[in-house]
DNA sequence: TTGAAAGCGCTAACAG
DNA sequence: CTGTTAGCGCTTTCAA
């Protein structure tokens, strides 16, 4: 079907040989203006296209970078995104984008066919679900570029871009205790995620500072992350039945935040009535919704444009780099 | 710093040569048992991984199809990619994803970049700016299998997947005329685009089966399809500014019906006090909105199966296709 | 049953 | 300044 025009094609076409093709099309010094001009103008005039797959064979490297969510769905990995494409498009790179739906299964099953597809380098945000990543360490080990966002693997020596999550499940905790809130529960992820850990001890900074003794009993960890509606029914069920019930709660993740409201309004739970609310949240529409949540906003899109150029900066370096960095994003909170 | 193993190295330590080590591990026939069990272990013990470059090269196609879409964070997207990416995973393709942002030049460039790395085919819904198609009809006249999901372009000739938006928006009108509302305005996207011309369509047929006058000055469009906040605010003020103002709006699209929501707290326009509404949408939290949303809900994660499997169908075919067809799938209302 | 050689599209070292 | 040649990793005739 597709008969792409090559270098060989101009070469004939012109009586000329491939390599003088290919030098006049890729500007080289040791080439005559006149032959450049012929070779150009006519490539130009069959449309002639580089065949990228040629490239990548030669050059063992595809232009390319691999993207692994866990849902595309969730606002903070779509501004994410969107960050990262406009970084690597920019600097001709195409992405591919591998949602993990949480699960660690698919989590090695993407990476591994990213890796096998010959991706340039990776930008992960660990699944939820993940707690050996010894699929990431040994691409790693072999040489492959990572960058980890978001969810990172600290045992894993390379570049990571986050917010400051401490600080910002830290803000969060403190206008619910300035809001007059004694009693405030913490609905989170997974308990291994880094992003968890990060927020639970910022939560429990804002409580001690305050002089709030922390409850164990008021933290419940959902390691579906809120995608799976009755796990997080069951947590809340769960909060809202102890005998010293909270009066409020922060709530660690995207979906989370969403499905907590669900669960409120099923279970005919006012806000802030019965319980105040305050979580992370990247979604636009927040100012729609009813109950109102309080939100702690990441700065996502630059997150990915950070990552993505970390990442390009380790994929072109000439020699291996020894020297990573950690960099730490302020959030936002919008209070509502 | 990669340095994957080639078959190259294993016809060395095994002192056969590259093509019979081709052979043994592509089980072909003409191989001795004894040759193929000691090629295929040894393969297996160095971990050796076919390089799917060289194979690319050879076989002219990338396993891997283009995706286009306005989008990600757009929830009738999302869900369509992971449609998409349900099949070509299975089958062994890559999916790239690449965004418009309902930008026409972007468009032409997304296209042609994932033309230009050679994807084996294109799964297009259009921007909302795109009226000239010429840049996807010189690629599909070359050869390039494509099929549209969502926003098609009737021109060109091939597989289409949309759901039944005719049906779709005379479901809600006429849910909003039976729930007494006579003067029902209507709010879209870009005029041209598919779906906005038979969203307007079905409005009008709903109006018409219950009597009641179309009226020009009652249809708004919004060309940037709800993504800017002021175009769509004008559009409503306009609206609410007529001196027969509407009691009723029917919105066209996902991004439009969460932006008309937000223009409406913003004014403090009340719903459906001053104004009801009914739209299209497929986000997972209306029922958390305030004011509450009526929704058309159409089958994205199907729409992208499908897309995906007559796109592959299209790709795989071994004699050129003649025969196209445009599937066309049921919407649900959700009365709130 | 196996090996040698050519070729997919391109670049680069080496001659001339 | 330009051509010849080899080679990236793999498959596939063609010979043996």
């Amino acid at each position: 079907m597709f008969e792409p025009v090559t270098i060989k094609d101009i070469a004939k076409a012109l009586g000329l040989s491939t390599s003088t093709v290919s030098r006049a099309l890729r500007d080289t010094y040791e080439i005559s203006p006149a032959t450049k001009k012929l070779v150009t103008e006519y490539a130009k005039q069959i449309g002639y296209k580089p065949n990228p797959i040629a490239l990548s064979l030669k050059e063992r490297r595809s232009k390319s970078i691999g993207v692994v969510v866990s849902e595309v769905a969730n606002s903070y990995f779509s501004q994410a995104i969107d960050g990262i494409e406009s970084i690597a498009y920019d600097k001709g790179y195409h992405v591919i984008i591998s949602q993990t739906h949480e699960s660690y299964d698919r989590e090695v099953i993407n990476v591994n066919h990213l890796a096998s597809r010959s991706v340039d380098g990776l930008l992960i945000s660990l699944s939820s679900q993940t707690e050996d990543i010894s699929h990431i360490k040994s691409l790693h080990d072999k040489g492959m570029p990572i960058v980890f966002f978001d969810r990172v693997a600290d045992e894993i020596i390379t570049d990571k871009v986050i917010a400051d999550n401490e600080k910002g499940a830290y803000n969060a905790t403190e206008h619910l205790i300035k809001s007059g809130y004694k009693k405030i529960a913490h609905l989170t992820s997974s308990n291994h995620l880094s992003i968890s850990i990060e927020r639970l001890s910022g939560y429990k900074k804002a409580l001690a500072d305050y002089g709030i003794t922390f409850k164990e009993e008021y933290v419940k960890y959902c390691p579906h992350g809120g995608m799976l509606y009755e796990e997080t029914e069951t947590a809340i069920k769960e909060l809202v039945a102890l005998k010293d019930k909270p009066d409020a709660i922060f709530v660690a993740g995207d979906r989370l935040s969403t499905g907590c409201l669900s669960v409120f309004k099923n279970l005919k739970i006012e806000v802030p009535k019965d319980i105040a609310i305050a979580g992370f949240s990247n979604s636009d529409v927040l100012d729609l919704f009813n109950p109102s949540l309080t939100s702690v906003r990441q700065p996502a899109y630059e997150i990915g444009r950070l990552a993505t150029e970390m990442l390009l900066k380790l994929i072109e370096a000439k020699y291996p780099v020894e020297e990573f960095e950690k960099k730490v994003l302020d959030t936002s909170l919008f209070i509502r």
